[in-house]
RNA sequence: GGCCAGGUAGCUCAGUUGGUAGAGCGUCCGACUGAAAAUCGGAAGGUCGGCGGUUCGACCCCGCCCCUGGCCA
């Protein structure tokens, strides 16, 4: 034992499906090694949706200090390629001045973009509306069919009915005059990152789901919907579709029953968490917990300690 | 007790000149580079209520029985 402060400060990402208890182990983790937390759930960016993204209160976040929550208005659009710039720029903050950092969220891709060397080919929005709207002229075979001329590669890699996903790949390809990455290549580290996956059995997340949303109902998410409508909502490309709020919204438009907007979301987030758990479950840098075991921080904690502890060893 | 309508995948239901069955949802699995709480794909799953009969062959036609709902007594 020859003190303390030999490596860097660490980095540990908390992942996960939805409703598995990420946001309070992450303040925990954070207390014990006096970490910051930065945020990683593309929903939770958006300021004033609250009730339906389960965004810890402020009460509830023990003093620890939360980043890149509510820095983006209802009517902006959210993007991978903005979140990683602003989250590497608060990461990099925080390391330099010896904090350590909880990376805490659900969205797959943008604890990706934040953790591995990942690179976003640029965009431009009047190629990507152009492009657009021939996707909803022509229907994505055609789009596919398209891509499939300027970047066979890419098309191989896409499904054909998948046009979003082609129109992407055709702007990227049109805009660099390379082929688009359509698979996802090795993950190289950019920060050497403990990661700790949370799961519980599906029987019980999906009563978790459940119950979480009718909570959600409870604690007035209808009236915080009601009130972001005024503030554009309908007009936010990306906040539009959260789980619950696009749901809501139909049953403000009378598409929906109240029950049925209740039913509607809990179906559909049981649908995510399946993917999130596909998404998280094939990194094999992540250690899993039981969310619901006794005693889960200590042993996340004795695994960042030990971490700690062979970085900062000489090699 | 009589009449009518039903009984097909876990759920809701399609299925006519008789040729061993489909959809949506659910379930399981997967893909994923500027909307990722998005977008898209694959698979499993059925003694077609039961037993007989007609037929080369029955989810389909005939008979009996069981179950559900409704109407009439």
């Amino acid at each position: 034992m020859s003190g303390a402060a030999a490596g860097p400060p660490p980095v540990v990402a908390v992942v996960g499906a939805t409703a598995v208890g990420k946001s309070e182990l992450a303040v925990e983790l954070a207390r014990r090694i006096r970490a910051e937390i930065v945020n990683a759930d593309s929903m939770q960016l958006y300021r004033g949706m609250d009730v339906g993204t389960a965004k810890l209160p402020p009460a509830e976040r023990g003093g620890i200090a939360h980043h890149l929550l509510d820095v983006l208005d209802v009517t902006e659009e959210a993007s991978v390629a903005q979140y990683q710039a602003d989250a590497r720029r608060v990461v990099d903050g925080l390391l330099t001045t010896g904090r350590a950092v909880v990376l805490v969220g659900g969205s797959g891709l943008y604890v990706t973009a934040v953790l591995d060397d990942l690179a976003f080919p640029g965009t431009d929005p009047a190629l990507r509306a152009q492009l657009e709207a021939e996707l909803a002229d022509q229907g994505a075979p055609a789009m596919h069919a398209r891509l499939a001329q300027v970047d066979p590669a890419a098309a191989a890699a896409i499904l054909p009915g998948n046009g979003r996903r082609s129109v992407r790949a055709i702007e990227v390809v049109t805009l660099t005059g390379r082929p688009f990455t359509a698979s996802l290549p090795v993950p190289t580290a950019h920060y050497d990152a403990v990661r700790v996956g949370l799961r519980r059995p599906r029987e019980v997340l999906d009563r978790l789901v459940e119950a979480r949303v009718a909570r959600m109902w409870r604690d007035g998410l209808v009236d915080e919907v009601q009130g972001l409508v005024v503030r554009g909502l309908r007009q936010g490309r990306t906040a539009s579709r959260a789980l619950g709020y696009a749901q809501v919204l139909r049953m403000l438009d009378g598409d929906l029953s109240d029950e049925e907007a209740v039913a509607e979301t809990v179906r559909t987030t049981r649908r995510f968490v399946r993917r999130q758990e596909s998404w998280f479950g094939r990194d094999a840098r992540t250690d899993w917990y039981d969310a619901g075991a006794p005693g889960l921080l200590e042993l996340v904690v004795e695994r960042v300690e030990q971490a700690s502890r062979d970085s900062s060893r000489p090699r």
